[in-house]
DNA sequence: GTGAATGCAAACTCTTTGCATGACT
DNA sequence: AGTCATGCAAAGAGTTTGCATTCAC
């Protein structure tokens, strides 16, 4: 089976970007390249800090400016956990996709992936004439750790 | 089957809440009221305009705090949609619930239900040992009558 | 009468926008 | 050189909090 790996996501992104007519280099380089080494959601604010903490001087503006760029072209999705603010993942083409428990007591969110969960709701959005770019799972509840307190 | 109707939801919130020892009357009557005859999610604001439009004196901030509570007591569901504020609607107790395909072009947001995703969704949670104590699922994309032109 | 609940306004957080400066082609 | 992209700061939107007043018990 194919196995699309987070460098093939980062020139996945870069590509498209050139595609698009859009420049290399600066603050959309450094959110392709830290998201890249991520393996779950990160907050915009989160981001900013981990670039600014590495010694780049992106302001979180440009952050944002990135991920909506991003976002609009399929390559990140952006997440709604219901805490504040959104966060966002690289989507890596083709390859699976995971979505999110959160634990309504820590904090902690787990991400998981299920096949039959995504073949049901591709079914569900034919069946609705709604075709379907993208789509968000959250489970709330509590975690293994806070349910057996 | 026994088939959960609003007017129960509205008496079901109201008791839930003179048990916890809160006292009736006020924005969170009205809000309840409200709620109780909606059919999907509304956002804070929606809730207070339409109060107001029907002569309530109800502040924005009552209604978040009411809001706030009964979503706490799991009497009401955040639903977060992507479009700016969260939304709010209606927990059945023992009914069931819906969720949202929301169509990216029109903001169109339509409402499906769906039993083996749920059932789906329960298998999952145990498998992961988290406790569920509610979900989100939101299908992004475009709804028929987008997608058609 | 007492304490919870409310309304108003100010504070706060997250996100977007304007504009001058800097960087890539 | 010409633009697109960036950084900074200010503005905007949604939500929360403080406090005096009102209302249910």
């Amino acid at each position: 089976m194919a196995q699309a790996t987070s460098a093939d996501w980062a020139d996945f992104a870069r590509a498209a970007l050139v595609e698009a007519g859009h420049r290399t280099g600066g603050a959309r380089e450094a959110v392709i390249s830290l998201l890249a080494h991520q393996s779950c959601c990160l907050s915009a604010q989160e981001i900013a800090d981990r670039l600014q903490g590495a010694g780049s001087k992106v302001g979180l503006a440009s952050v944002y400016r990135a991920l909506d760029l991003l976002n609009e072209m399929g390559l990140v999705q952006r997440v709604e956990i219901g805490e504040g603010g959104s966060r966002y993942e690289p989507v890596v083409p083709g390859g699976e996709h995971h979505h999110h428990a959160v634990c309504d007591t820590c904090g902690r969110v787990t991400a998981f992936e299920d096949d039959r969960l995504e073949q049901q709701l591709e079914r569900l959005a034919g069946r609705l004439r709604h075709s379907m770019s993208g789509h968000d799972i959250v489970i709330h509840g509590a975690c293994a750790r806070c349910a057996a307190r």
